[in-house]
DNA sequence: CCGTATCCCCAATGATACTG
DNA sequence: CAGTATCATTGGGGATACGG
């Protein structure tokens, strides 16, 4: 009951290990890797196609991120030239349910959170 | 149906508002905010108090951060000296539940992804 | 085709000192 | 008490070039 009573919350125990695994899934790319993956198995140049603003470095670096958390899977086809093929694994799967959300929160309240930006940048246009 | 069916997932619409909200909203030391300011309002020196790590610049950028967003509300108490209390708002409030959804997915799935990594790192120990 | 290695830059962060 | 200003550091990210 008192996580959804607006006047009391619990605190959450926000521990190094929540920080970091926040990090790792959360960040910049991952979303976006974990989006496209949830579609359909992907190869490297694929992802780098659906995702255009990502460089190879920091694909490399998402995709071998996620596949240590055990969010993808890396499967190597061994054709000619070398294949490689990523895919969503059973636990990356879980993730959906807590990004959607978290996205439809976004989507919810994104017309407020503009008029507050909006209010506050008026307020005090000095600041600048 | 689909956003529970496990074979299948449409694609989220992440836009740049998306991620420059959650950047905002679920970076390092906004999280640690939210969840002390959710329990009571503070004082600037009470957060940091509650926040032993972040210095002092940081959480002055993540206070105005989060006020021009409208998820805290800064509110100056004119006694002596000069008293500054920060509190959540209703719109704040609502991110407790997404964010409460994201903890108990680490919370749930923390052995596996731990399991995940060791497999992972013993998998090719060279690559240090 | 699938990456890693290298160089480089800047944006974010902490430490410190100072002000209303 | 509640910050802002300044300085120094660093590591994340892009661009590029090269290796398996």
């Amino acid at each position: 009951m008192a996580d959804t009573d607006p006047g009391t919350a619990e605190r959450l125990d926000v521990t190094p290990a929540h920080r970091e695994l926040l990090d790792q899934v959360l960040d910049k790319w991952s979303l976006e890797v974990l989006n496209t993956l949830c579609e359909r198995p992907s190869r490297f140049n694929e992802l780098r196609q659906a995702i255009p603003a990502v460089s190879q470095k920091s694909l490399s670096a998402t995709l071998r991120r996620l596949e240590r958390n055990g969010i993808v899977e890396r499967r190597v086809l061994s054709s000619r030239p070398v294949a490689v093929e990523y895919r969503i694994t059973p636990l990356g799967k879980t993730l959906r349910s807590p990004v959607d959300a978290l996205f439809d929160w976004a989507d919810h309240h994104l017309g407020a959170i503009e008029t507050a930006r909006r209010a506050y940048d008026e307020a005090d246009p000095t600041a600048s």
